[in-house]
DNA sequence: AATGAATGAGTTTTCATTCAT
DNA sequence: TATGAATGAAAACTCATTCAT
């Protein structure tokens, strides 16, 4: 092996900084080429080419493209965990809260298309890249987010204007479906209703949809006499 | 020029038959690769093994691979409508009618899992491979099934017992996303929530949670007092 | 092998002329294949569609590719022989008549284009599909176009108006040389000289600029005072 | 970005002329490949294992098969160029000069037999591999020999020993005409008149008869008094 | 860390030819 | 003889990964 290259201190910091930036690049080249090919369809090739970097850098940073795949994929649910902020409003009655945060999972999904895509061809090879580490990954992403709605979710239901039935986890898994759907789904459900299904305002009537579906499951008569 | 040579009935029979039974078995094993591996995943050679004919008779009877791709999506469609028989009960109340469809299609979703991941790669490549002809196929696939919907609800608001409100085509939206999303994300889902989600109980819990859920944004006072 | 089919006389002679009518398509839809894609390039399925019949009937008819290469092959030559009754007019005198023959050539060579095609390739094969029994129909072939050449070559020489050192062999493939050229070459000599070779009226400059030539290296000092 | 990585000068020379190595070799294994099999016939495997080098250098540097062969084709008319310095020689007298020239060229094709093969197959594809920048290149390089012939041509012209008649492209056609014909035919030729043409002494024969013959119709009467 | 070149294992596709009726 | 289907060998091309500098 022999002597090895040896930097100055600055120097390294200057690579390491640098450094961040091409492992930044290439992450968000391979979220778009995974979600747009998948695991198998993406070439190793286009994301470095995306990414502005050489190929080898990919390989480098990342190991080979299988381990490149799951840091695109983790990085979905950081995605998710970045924009907690926006999630919890306290001031607001339990039922208006609940729509808006409807509302804001919706909206995030659909600005992170990219990020849905990857997690469906995961889905696809049946977890099979999901570790210990990613999975901790993952949960902490969408801790918050679950968290939110049992928050409303219990509020509304000691108010009595939220459905007692209703459970956290049935909810948020009914929430990421109703919001998904209509994205991963877009093609051929235009196709089958003969309608484009991705033009603005259609995409709006569905998440009023979503909104108001779920909202008619979930409230009580109660509530529905003070609306 | 005259008569030209006329083969015999009977050939032409039994070389039909043949002949579409190899096309069968292709299009058979090509759903199922094309469902476990994408479009791009898939191996043209493991899908003529599987089918157990010669590769060159995959190229032969469907020119290549994106054709067999998009036959094995058409043949998707084609079982929706196989199964239009059991999507209709008159005898039934509308709600009663309206859970066993919405169970109906909950359970052929689960039984078809391959086509669902076969429509959820052709979403991913935007909707690519749909022709005007394999969109009349997807329509008619699809149109006993909302037929079915439409019946059951227009019955149901004629009597006052479901909402007027619902509307066929974002019902029919509604009931595809929450019955799809439990297998299209169930491996992401198992890892967020710590639990494995494909377990036979846990299966039929969501299909009790996707019926009730829906019923009860559907039903209306009326409806409630009566059960 | 048991008993094998035992058509009627009447049906035999039907069938033997129906099958000249495909031998005769599938060797000129061959000569159209091999002259523009060559022997390697040559498609057996597009040979047999050209011809209007079924793939199989070439290899019953020719044995295979190769041997249906041959075949064309052969055929060039014959249509040389076909032709033999233009070269002669005993009634010109001999430089006219070295004249007309030449152009009769050139013309000949125009328009079996495919002809010198299929000749090029097999010259390219290094002659390798040349049997013995095909040299001979390819002697014969030429045989009376080169006793045309001789005829008139000699008459010319006994009358003093054609040069003594000349000699048929050297004169048959030069005349042949400089007509098959310009077909031959005609795209990468029209790329050299940055003109389109394959007009009518450059097609014929070049034809006066064979006969010319070929004239003036011909004729002797006798012959010209007189012109 | 701020500075970027900066390879050595010394290791882009070593790499470029290794790069340079596997290039050339393959457009020399090329050019025999194609020569001898044509465009259809010729083997990318083959060409590669003769050149010594992996399969997929070739597509590393050439892209597929059909830029290859345009490469190749290419080569042939720098060789053109690249033997330019032989081809005048001012001290001279034309009718001398113009022998030479002949000679030369018939020499430079007998070697290059190759060339005149790849050409042949560019000329049975239409010239459909002739782009605008390999035009360029076709006619720099023959322009030196045109030029050459054009020379000596408009100097014998002028000392009136050379046909006023003769017209450069003519003429330039014409020597490659006969040049070129016994190679390319030499096959088919040999078979018709049943004799073994490419002997060394039919090949100095067809020499001597393509300069005598092409002489015999440039030179005027004046010229051949002096002889 | 960066880069151009190289590589080997695979993957789709082609194609001449044969089979069964 | 005619035909649709079948077949195996080979061909072009792809792609993740590694090497040398």
């Amino acid at each position: 092996m022999g002597k090895t290259y040896q930097p100055s201190v600055r120097r390294l910091r200057a690579e390491q900084k640098r450094a961040q930036g091409t492992r930044q690049a290439l992450l968000d080249a391979a979220l778009r080429e995974f979600a747009e090919f998948g695991l198998a369809g993406a070439r190793v090739d286009a994301i470095a080419e995306t990414a502005g970097v050489n190929k080898q850098a990919l390989y480098y940073h990342f190991g080979n493209k299988e381990e490149l795949f799951q840091a695109a994929l983790a990085s979905v649910y950081d995605h998710f965990l970045s924009e907690q902020g926006g999630w919890t409003d306290p001031d607001k009655s339990a039922i208006e809260a609940m729509r808006e945060l409807i509302g804001a999972i919706f909206d995030h999904l659909q600005t992170h298309g990219d990020g849905t895509a990857v997690i469906a061809d995961e889905n696809r090879h049946r977890g099979s890249h999901i570790t210990a580490d990613l999975q901790r990954r993952m949960q902490s992403g969408v801790a918050p987010m679950i968290a939110a709605i049992d928050n409303v979710l219990k509020r509304g239901q000691s108010q009595g204007v939220l459905s007692k039935a209703a459970d956290v986890t049935q909810l948020y898994m009914t929430i990421i479906a109703l919001c998904m759907f209509y994205f991963t789904n877009a093609y051929t459900m235009s196709a089958i209703l003969g309608r484009e299904l991705l033009t603005k305002s259609l995409i709006q009537q569905w998440r009023r949809h979503v909104i108001d579906f779920i909202m008619a499951a979930l409230e009580t008569r109660k509530s529905r006499k003070r609306t």
